[in-house]
DNA sequence: GGAAAAACCGTACCGGTGGTACTGTACCTT
DNA sequence: AAGGTACAGTACCACCGGTACGGTTTTTCC
């Protein structure tokens, strides 16, 4: 049993590699099983076929990222109790964890699948939606903290505010990408930390 | 000369039609050809590869978002001298302009491109960075303006900012697709412009 | 009006890719 | 010993991007 989920494990290792730098199109299964070390029907054992890859990879890209929030945010709780101060300690160390990553950082596996709807397979836009609806959430709840201490300076809704943080994201990515300048992602979350602020915190006479 | 202008424009209307929805690898000059009623001799008397048609592609995309821009701004800059409020007008017209568009919003041909480096093209990529470069060269005029007249109440960079505006309407795209929910680009834009009135407006007593 | 160039059509072909089908087999568990 | 798991191996198919090349129509220019 160890055994298959090592093999599968390495196979999505040698897909996301191949995937993140090429685009998922232009990474092939006999170049996967290539680099895996093992043959397309071993490959195909484990997936029922390229859309099947995809899926796993969504979903395995997803824990990651959740993890990753968790961690930031775990760390912004232990640094400050005010909740406007959590948001901007926790956007700021966000900035700085995509910032320190070498070559940018892994790029966004959710993006790539919605740029290509030849993914239109259900399942895989389904796990899309499901994350993008699960950062919603997760950020929702940290401006819901907010405004409970700190009203608003302007009418925003917090599911569109919370939205916002993962559209930074993305865009900061595609922009990134697009001027070959790795350090803009973090740049465009900092921005985003600076709006944070002139909402929520009180304004000095 | 006029007939063989016409037929390389409907292969471009035609091919982009089916990448804004499908994906560019996922679209086949096969397909393409059939829709554009010619054949692949014909295709390819116009367009020396694949390359060579998404590189036209965002071309012409860029013209045209470049002329929608121009409109926008044309029009801000009627309603209003002050370079505050042109600004705060000009987001709200590109927010009314990409909700009111059937379908969302055609989506960003510029992503799909940075998506699939199959493209790694230099024409292609050196096309796409021009792009970008022009947005940003184009909204950082626009808050170099306003901050001439309203000083900015956080530190922020100015080309990061112009860069907001793209890595915000990008992300949105994304964000909208992923979710199934058209209008949330706008909503986005909203957001930005809350950003800009927050950053620059002159606090009440 | 005639030649030359431009704008295609038709057909045949090639290599790569996703995917199927089926057989065979080493290994592990019961 | 039996049966499932986890592959290897081989053969094959359809589709797609791209090439090659010869033929045909349309337009342009002298």
């Amino acid at each position: 049993m160890a055994r298959g989920e090592d093999t599968r494990k390495k196979i999505l290792d040698v897909a996301q590699d191949a995937v993140l730098t090429k685009g998922f199109d232009a990474t092939s299964i006999d170049e996967i099983v290539a680099n895996a070390e093992l043959t397309k029907s071993g490959f195909f054992y484990h997936f029922r076929d390229k859309n099947a890859l995809a899926h796993a990879l969504i979903e395995r890209h997803i824990e990651v990222e959740d993890q990753l929030f968790d961690e930031v945010f775990g760390r912004a709780k232990d640094l400050a109790d005010d909740p406007l101060q959590v948001a901007l300690i926790a956007l700021k160390l966000l900035a700085e964890l995509i910032e320190d990553m070498p070559n940018g950082h892994p790029g966004c596996i959710v993006a790539t699948a919605v740029y290509q709807d030849r993914l239109f397979n259900p399942d895989v836009r389904e796990a899309n939606r499901r994350a993008v609806l699960g950062w919603r959430s997760r950020f929702r709840a940290m401006f819901d903290a907010i405004v409970e201490v700190y009203p608003a300076h302007d009418e925003v809704d917090l599911d569109d505010l919370a939205d916002m943080v993962s559209s930074v994201i993305e865009g900061g990515i595609v922009m990134a990408r697009a001027v070959s300048e790795p350090s803009m992602t973090a740049r465009q979350i900092m921005l985003l930390r600076s709006y944070v602020r002139l909402l929520f915190s009180p304004r000095l006479k």
